[in-house]
DNA sequence: GAGCTCTCGTGATAGGTTCTAACTAAATCT
DNA sequence: AGATTTAGTTAGAACCTATCACGAGAGCTC
């Protein structure tokens, strides 16, 4: 919620303002996402509510798309922070999983902002990117440190070959490939949970995801 | 595209004018959807576009959003029809699975509108999860023909439990929980190829895709 | 502390949207 | 042919984003 990973110390009072205002139209529009989904939130409506008319919100951000990027930056920092304390106690594939799938539920529309539907042209960031980046990085260290017994695949050799987005990681191909199908197979279950998907089927989604789970841990 | 599933047969010539209007708003609404996404579609630009000025579309649609209920129906209904002629030759998990995979790349947008961020409030109508039901039984008779190998998991009793959603399809178990994790890994990592969040990490999704794929088969 | 400067918030305005209402004209049905 | 239904129009209300010019005040400098 706060602006993570900005510089917050020692600042003037305007600065301190500026930051305090900036933090609660976020507030204010999470509620509205939350609600209303992103594609309702309002400007003009968070200025009312803060008391104050239209146009002034502009002082704080130059539009409405940088007002839902920043959004997305703070959910996306938020993720990195869970998944970075979760790891501290102990860099576990499933104590990050069940992190995650709280993490999600917590707020399904602040999930669905990062990992749903994207407006087409829209292009990340490099702020954002560089946060994905870390929460991968932390996502293969948990998978590194699972036993090695998952069979090698004829995918493991093109994504030796490709690994860029390791960032330098020393994993072998396949800890590369379990932290990837770790990443979508359980994105698969909560995407399909958080958009409704389930609702009517009569399963437990809970269970799917654990089950899920399971299959990434022994095969 | 057109109004699969109504009846087309035998109409007044203003039924017929009507309907033919109607698909042609659909067309210049996916048009819009596929450059600009579901939340820029204005109905006042698919008016100009069709010469004629904004009010005259709610002749057709009730609302902008009966116009977007009506393209999810129609995008549910082609992806049913794309899962229907594919399982005709030949009900295998394989085609059908790279038949997704075709449909989804032929319009992003029209897959994520199906299968991406829904508005917190919305409930599908009941025409549409019937072909949500449908597409699920093609999916559960193609799964029913692979040789049964998958190892019973913790998971597949309360599935034997929970089967309202197979609706009266008597696959055992592991053939549920099999079919379930089809739709749940391919989309998983369709829907990441899709929003963009592999651009830039190196791999070919592709190759990912049908390493799940693979996966899927084997264990 | 006095004065300067910078910033915040305002109202007005332009141009966009969805959607309703009243009216006209034309096509269809009886 | 006459009555009725329907398509499309314009006008307008109530929103929205975003820009501009202005006044008031807070903060910084001397």
């Amino acid at each position: 919620m706060a602006e993570t990973g900005s510089q917050t110390g020692s600042q003037t009072p305007r600065e301190r303002y500026r930051a305090q205002v900036r933090t609660e139209i976020k507030k204010h529009a999470w509620e509205q996402i939350a609600t209303a989904g992103a594609s309702a939130l309002s400007l003009n409506a968070i200025a009312k509510q803060l008391g104050m008319s239209g146009p002034a919100l502009y002082r704080y951000f130059d539009s409405r798309d940088e007002l839902i990027t920043a959004l997305i930056r703070d959910a996306y920092q938020s993720l990195a922070d869970t998944f970075r304390a979760t790891a501290r106690s102990g860099a576990d594939p499933v104590a990050l999983a069940h992190a995650l799938r709280r993490w999600a539920l917590e707020d399904p529309q602040r999930y669905l902002l990062v990992y749903g539907t994207p407006v087409p042209g829209y292009h990340a960031p490099e702020g954002i990117t560089a946060i994905a980046a870390e929460i991968m990085a932390t996502l293969l260290d948990a998978c590194a440190t699972l036993p090695a017994n998952p069979a090698p695949t004829p995918f493991d050799p093109h994504l030796d070959a490709h690994r860029t987005w390791a960032d330098g990681h020393p994993a072998p191909p396949a800890v590369l490939h379990r932290a990837l199908t770790f990443w979508t197979r359980l994105h698969g279950v909560l995407s399909l949970e958080l958009a409704g998907h389930f609702t009517g089927m009569g399963f437990d989604p809970a269970l799917l995801y654990t089950a899920e789970l399971d299959a990434l841990l022994t095969h």
